[in-house]
DNA sequence: CTGTATCCCTATGGATACTG
DNA sequence: CAGTATCCATAGGGATACAG
C-alpha cells in the first residue's frame, strides 16, 4: 500500500540522508565548492559529504563540476528538479521551527513522566 | 549553523524514523488500533511498530490510549501537533510523487554513465 | 490483542590518515 | 583543493519467540 510512498531505496520523504537536507539549503542561494560546504555543516568529514553529494547527484538534485586550471576546482549547485525541492523542504523546515518549542516540552513530559514510574 | 535545524536528536525535517511519517499518514484518517496499523505498513514487526509509535508519543505528534475491558484495546491517534504535520509531509509526498520519474532516470543515467566509467 | 525479550545484521556516519 | 582509504562505533531495523 505504501511501497510506492517510501522504496526504502529511494526515499524522498526523508530528504536523503543526515546532511542532505543541509547541503540543499546551502546551495540553494548559489553554487558552492567543496570547501565551502564543509564549514556551515559542522565540520562534516569529508568522506561523509561526499557520500552525501554523490548520492544527491545520483537523484538528480545537484550537479557537479569539475575544472583543473590552476588547481583542482569542483562547484556543486542545485538542478531545476534540486530547486524544486526547496519549496517542500522549507515547508518542513517552517513547520519544525513553529513548533519546536512543542516538541521539545512533549519530549520533555514525557521522559520526566517515565522517570516517575519507574522510581515507583 | 544548522545546528538549531538539525539536532540529530530531534530531526523533524525526516519526520522522524523510517515508519515515522507513514503512521502519521495512517492516522490521518482516525485512531488507529495496534494491530490495524501493522497491515498497511508491510507487515512491520511488532517490536519496531512499537518503537515509532513510542518515538512519536514522545514527541507529542500521537496519544496512545489504552482499555483494558474485554481484552487489551489500544488506540492511537494524531494530537493536534500531528495533525498539524500533515501539512508539510503532504506537501513533501506531493513533491515526490510529481518528480518521481525524474528521480528514477537520473538514478538510472547516473548508475549506467558509472558503468560505462568502470568498463572503460 | 498488544506488546517484550533476544539475537543479529547491515547501513550510517565519524576519526584519522593519506593521495592526485 | 578535493577527495580516497581504512578502520571503527553505534543505531536502526528485522526475525523469531515468548508474555500479560
Amino acid at each position: 500500500m505504501f511501497d510506492e510512498l517510501c522504496p526504502s531505496s529511494l526515499n524522498p520523504i526523508r530528504f536523503g540522508d543526515k546532511w542532505a537536507a543541509l547541503i540543499v539549503r546551502c546551495l540553494e542561494q548559489g553554487p558552492r565548492r567543496f570547501s565551502e560546504l564543509r564549514v556551515p555543516l559542522r565540520r562534516v568529514t569529508p568522506k561523509v559529504l561526499t557520500q552525501s553529494l554523490r548520492s544527491l547527484e545520483r537523484g538528480g538534485l545537484v550537479k557537479r563540476t569539475a575544472t583543473t586550471e590552476g588547481g583542482p576546482h569542483v562547484e556543486y549547485e542545485l538542478t531545476p528538479l534540486g530547486a524544486s525541492m526547496i519549496e517542500p523542504l522549507d515547508a518542513a523546515c517552517a513547520w519544525a521551527a513553529e513548533h519546536w518549542d512543542e516538541l521539545l516540552d512533549a519530549r520533555e513530559s514525557y521522559d520526566h513522566a517515565l522517570v516517575q514510574d519507574t522510581s515507583v
